[in-house]
DNA sequence: TTGAAAGCGATACCAA
DNA sequence: TTGGTATCGCTTTCAA
């Protein structure tokens, strides 16, 4: 076994000792400065300086059951939206003195299962997490926790504690209808990943397509992967190689817009002469895509704003919240890819 | 004050009790199932179950003294590099039964400093950062502190432990020698904020011009904020509107080059018969914009993958790493934006 | 303002 | 295979 402790870590005590103070002295300079004297403050910061003190963070929250920290669960990384999101948090979270966690579920509930336990067993004192569907031990460990859980960026029939989000399913009808209402009969569904947002979309699609008496069948074309520009342009790509191509298509985002509007050029058909394209989030390059690209706007980070606002709220009042939702709603952009 | 504990957290003890067996029996049913008798595992996972218990990692990290968690800083979640780095991250860490802290600087040495200090303090076994410029401070602990620490993105002159990166000076000279190769006298040089490696790109371009016996004043472009593709807009539009337009740009980024190149267009300059334009780090849309974009590749996984396989073999020898570079080198992508 | 003693909830080490 | 006991490093009482 290896020798314990190669040059062991410096402690509380050691600053202590170095400080001649006791230990409980150098705590509380370090936590409430001002209700330590002047000399010893001095002596004792001179002291952590010296040693390189840093605390340890382990001690201090088994010792005060507070971990000055907020878990954060996402889908991915990869997507700006959830980059949008984790920004707001992160300026409400960090000025108020408390750390964020992110956990990466990679759209997987079990994954999202095993980053519930791991932030409450860090002791969160709050879970914030991206969507609503959760494994039924997930759901119930975030249920008889103690800590407020905030659900986000879809609505709930049934939330664990406040929900903010929009309502994707509503959402996709209506972007839907507003094709339909261009005079498209031939409306096609994109999408790449099933996960439950993307899901709720197709749905209000299916809706919106049925609602005007229009068959969906052949209409939707899927390739289960995360979303990119290239899988856009991929799907696009079998979508036109299978039959007659659609007058309009709705992409489950922009990025897959984005990717399957260059498909449509690339085998010369001039968008949105030829096709319309609408994709969903707004991100940054749909008004700068040439042509620029109609979609509906999100507001992730009102979302994450408002979930940091209230999970602080609820943490300063030791409430969990009762479940609620609110609702913050989206905004179709009409641009260039669809006709005016 | 709120009474204390409402409904007091689920301990070991708790489990035990009901498992009717001891605390540490239930520990190391928990760690090392196949350390205890089928019985009691049973017994003792049936208790954790209906009692929803999670360990209290605070607890479980003083006693081991082993914190299973690895600390990242980045200085960004908006840029999807960064995404992609900690996925390469993730992907090697979470299998190997780390979990992953991800804090963010905001590009701020000050930031980046408590950051440094807060992962510390959490004893994460790693510390892998971003960047090789550290405050004073920041950079004493991470080279006092017992753990790894792994500086990526950049290559330094004076690498704490293991460094993977390129070296952002040359690729910024050798892309704008590339440019100058063209033909191209006027270079111009756009940037948002003036981060490490942006003032490394910057000095490679400096250097690549005055090689040339070629003037850069007047062709360095810059409103230092957060890159994007409208800000790339802006910085060429404030370009454009001081005098003589430039041959060639070459900007910090794609986001910055894509709103560069949009913002040409909108006046009327065509890409790359009036104007040429040039990247950098290869983004997905680059290729699919329109013209498609020149850039200089540069590999984010390869980063992430390299620097979590390093951690996790110093962890396991439990070595430090005597500092070492490992130059991952970069590749110039030519594309529609510059002549062939 | 400062200090002494008693935990916090787990694990390590040693016994049985 | 199971259990007792000390201990990790800090904070929370409570006293001085």
């Amino acid at each position: 076994m290896a020798r314990k402790a190669p040059a062991r870590r410096i402690t509380l005590e050691d600053v202590a000792r170095l400080a001649k103070v006791s230990p409980i002295t150098v705590s509380r300079a370090l936590r409430t400065p001002e209700s330590v004297s002047d000399g010893l403050r001095k002596r004792i910061d001179g002291a952590v300086m010296k040693l390189g003190y840093v605390p340890n963070a382990a001690a201090s929250r088994l010792a005060s059951n507070r971990s000055h920290s907020i878990g954060v669960i996402v889908p991915t990384l990869y997507n700006v939206i959830f980059a949008e999101y984790l920004q707001a948090l992160h300026e409400i979270f960090l000025p108020a003195g408390f750390q964020v966690i992110v956990v990466n579920s990679r759209y997987s509930t079990e994954e999202e299962e095993n980053a519930v336990r791991a932030l409450l067993g860090q002791r969160v004192e709050a879970v914030i997490v991206v969507g609503v569907d959760h494994s039924p031990l997930a759901r119930r460990l975030l249920q008889q926790s103690h800590v407020p859980v905030i659900e986000t960026f879809q609505i709930s029939p049934d939330p664990i504690g406040i929900n903010i989000g929009l309502d994707h399913r509503r959402a996709g009808a209506d972007a839907t209808h507003c094709l339909i209402a261009c005079g498209f009969r031939r409306v096609g569904f994109l999408l790449g990943q099933h996960d439950m947002r993307a899901v709720e979309r197709l749905a209000g699609y299916r809706e919106a397509m049925s609602d005007a008496d229009l068959p969906a069948d052949g209409l939707v074309m899927s390739i289960p992967q995360t979303s990119s520009i290239t899988l856009g342009a991929r799907i696009m790509s079998s979508f036109l190689a299978i039959g007659k191509p659609p007058e309009a298509v709705f992409c489950i985002d922009d990025n897959l817009a984005l990717g399957a509007m260059q498909e449509c050029r690339r085998v010369g058909m001039r968008v949105p002469d030829d096709i319309s394209i609408l994709g969903f989030h707004d991100l940054e390059f749909a008004a700068y895509a040439s042509p620029s690209l109609s979609t509906v706007y999100t507001n992730r980070y009102e979302m994450g704003k408002r979930a940091a606002e209230v999970a602080l709220g609820l943490i300063a009042s030791n409430k969990r919240g009762n479940p609620d939702v609110i609702n913050v709603g989206y905004r179709i952009v009409t641009r260039e890819s669809t006709p005016a």
